[in-house]
DNA sequence: GACTTCTGTGAGAACGGTTGTCAAAACGAT
DNA sequence: ATCGTTTTGACAACCGTTCTCACAGAAGTC
């Protein structure tokens, strides 16, 4: 008999990313989240830190942004509805903002000018007032 | 006597580039523009293409985003004031936008949670009317 | 023009993040 | 335990970008 294919296995690396993606308040590197994985004593691959998240951002349980150099970063998302975020650019840590004002203008502003199939990026970074205080 | 330094001497090879982003209509990678320099006879090296469009960037006479696969993509930028974009991811087509709502929100959204020194990346993509029409 | 000085150039190497390769390991159903 | 399939990981390959450094060539001076 031919079994359902159980699409997702469960391994000890799928778990380890997965907890340390929970451990996580800011947004990190693949590599950033290779080395605390290797801190923990966790022997995974870098490969397979990658897939992982790859994986989980297909599955949109983890957000993905681009940072200024071009890396990037990963971070859960809980949240099931469209969002943005608002990144302190020194420690990572993040709040996920909405607002239906900036949807409403990106589209309005596309449809303008008779562009179709619209996405937008909307990052804000600042300096938190953690990091700020020092 | 020491002269004063003339801190941007004029090349062929900055003119050659100079003269791609004139003639430019959307935004094109480093390699692009170096492309468009071979296939128009002017033999320019790649590191100077990425010096020149740099130092025009840091001129702000060139506007630069990033695409989402990662690469760097240039155009050059006639306004002085803040704007953003609406690209069409598949000619490259833009159209500068702005709009005080969203500097406002961008802004509320930071003070809202004490962040400072706050910047932000505002981008819209989609397809232009002419390629949709394909 | 000739001489000098200092910036700009380019071929190639190096870099850094990411993806691909593929044999071996591990999962999970039977 | 066995088997078919998925997952892993060491390593190489990739690709855009930056670095290196000897040399070319602007521009100022006489
Ligand atoms: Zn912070
Ligand atoms: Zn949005
Ligand atoms: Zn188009
Ligand atoms: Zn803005």
């Amino acid at each position: 008999m031919v079994e359902v294919p159980a699409q997702q296995r469960s391994t000890r690396q799928r778990r380890a990313v997965s907890a340390i993606l929970d451990d996580l308040d800011g947004f990190a590197s693949a590599q950033q989240i290779h080395d605390k994985l290797s801190h923990r004593g966790e022997k995974v691959g870098l490969s397979t830190v990658y897939r992982n998240l790859q994986a989980l951002v297909d599955a949109a349980q983890v957000d993905m942004i681009r940072a200024d150099d071009g890396e990037v970063l990963y971070r859960r998302c809980n949240a099931g509805h469209h969002h943005h975020h608002l990144v302190c650019r020194s420690c990572g840590r993040t709040v996920e903002v909405s607002g239906s004002a900036i949807e409403r203008w990106a589209e309005a502003v596309a449809a303008e000018h008779a562009f179709v199939e619209v996405e937008h990026t909307i990052e804000v970074f600042g300096t938190c007032s953690s990091c700020a205080a020092r």
